[in-house]
DNA sequence: CCAAAAGTGTTTAAAATACACCCATGC
DNA sequence: GCATGGGTGTATTTTAAACACTTTTGG
């Protein structure tokens, strides 16, 4: 595949890339789509390049689309990593060799890249991870990240804090969880991405005073204890508060 | 200017460019520095581009300082715009022409362009506009914005969108305010951004029990009516409050 | 019947809002 | 002296936080 772009790399913006800090809930945790290529000890965000005829945000849907087959989700654009060295000596003569890279054909890798980061909120369930001929890629807890190349980490955490700070001014589930789901899961949701235990009954009027929660007419089935109701988000009005935001301070 | 960046464009990143919104505060206005090219019909965001040698956010401040001269600002990026068409027939022969640039060097403008949105907040007063050799530079009041070229609405938009938001997840008047500043002063300024009013002693609560305000043992000299006091940033707080934020939602 | 999780209500504290009076100054 | 803007306090409403009991279910 880098082959194929490289064979056609006049066709591609140059010097910019783009990678997609994917998220995914899932047995309550955060979970964070990595890509680890083959003999490389060390995983990598999904990225890709950007066609010179796409918008930069078609081209994020791309490579988002190519990871996880979902299909719109929630994805957005949250900053530009553009350090002069953030790139330097990443590709060399080993490793066009290992990805039986012609070197001459190579050298539009590595020249100085700035990076696009985005973030993308999907069902962990309705996710295929993409495994392709040269690399793996696996969920991974965003609290058991290993390391990562070039400014990945760095990315991550950004798109980790900025997910942290929207969870103030927008609705988050729809994207991550499943069309139905009860409370608690909601709950755990938003925990695990704050990192912090919330009141149990604080959170229940807090989230259904927003006014995006349908109570279902149901039970979750197969539960130990007590079975607790099914809800899901009203999608008018959770577009809705998404346009308009919750929580204006002033 | 321009020439010596075609002259030397392998020293640039290629197809990447920098634009700032740069807002300053002056007679109640929320003001932006906008840049007119002679013979042009249209104003523009003042950009610029990476050196190839330079982080962007080196390149962004390299811009800033040479539009404004003032240092040590706030400056933030804010989003990365790269529709396709965006900078499509925006170089032609006539305006090469216009502007002396060789046809043959000025290809390197033509390319597709991605551009880093960057928002800054200046002092006003310490601000002098730059202005070319072919260019004008001038403060405009945000509501009296006229047509600007490319993209350039959208980014001032987003940026403006931006500017708000943060308004309830940090302080914002230092960097816009000279160092001594009255309270009516900076609720000017919350209110010109928000673009409403807001309720005078609320305001005055709100504000101070942020604790980032010194009262200072002077009133302001040379008004009408009742004299207010002078304040001043408790710049260690500020910082503090500015890293931590304020307003949290859950 | 009991442990574990779920549903729900009440009390208290804090924050936001609404509102009113007095003060200083220029004209 | 009066219009205008500035400083500050209080009462009320709304929202957030703290907290406890009852219900359901599987084992």
């Amino acid at each position: 595949m880098l082959n194929d772009i490289l064979d056609n790399s006049h066709n591609y913006q140059p010097g910019l890339s783009i990678d997609c800090v994917i998220f995914g809930f899932h047995d309550n945790q955060l979970k964070v789509l990595l890509i680890k290529v083959n003999q490389n000890n060390k995983w990598s965000l999904p990225g890709g390049f950007i066609p010179i005829n796409e918008d930069i945000d078609t081209a994020a849907v791309t490579v988002l689309n190519q990871r996880t087959g979902v299909e719109g989700v929630f994805l957005r654009q949250f900053g530009a990593f553009g350090n002069v060295k953030r790139n330097e000596h990443h590709f060399d003569k080993k490793v066009f060799k290992s990805l039986k890279i012609d070197p001459e054909k190579g050298k539009w890798l590595t020249q100085r890249f700035v990076t696009l980061g985005y973030y993308a909120l999907v069902d962990f369930l309705k996710t295929i991870p993409n495994s392709g001929q040269y690399e793996t890629a696996e969920w991974i807890d965003h609290k058991e990240v290993p390391e990562l190349i070039l400014d990945h980490k760095e990315i991550l955490d950004k798109a980790l804090d900025t997910l942290r700070t929207e969870l103030n001014l927008m609705p988050v589930g729809y994207n991550l969880l499943p069309e139905k789901f009860t409370i608690p899961e909601l709950q755990k949701l938003y925990e695990t991405i704050l990192d912090r235990k919330l009141d149990r009954r604080n959170f229940f009027r807090k989230i259904t005073n927003i006014g995006i929660l349908v109570k279902l007419d149901e039970k979750k089935n197969n539960v130990a204890h007590k079975a607790p109701y099914l809800y899901s988000f009203d999608k008018e009005k959770y577009d809705e508060v998404l346009k308009n935001g919750l929580n204006q301070g002033w």
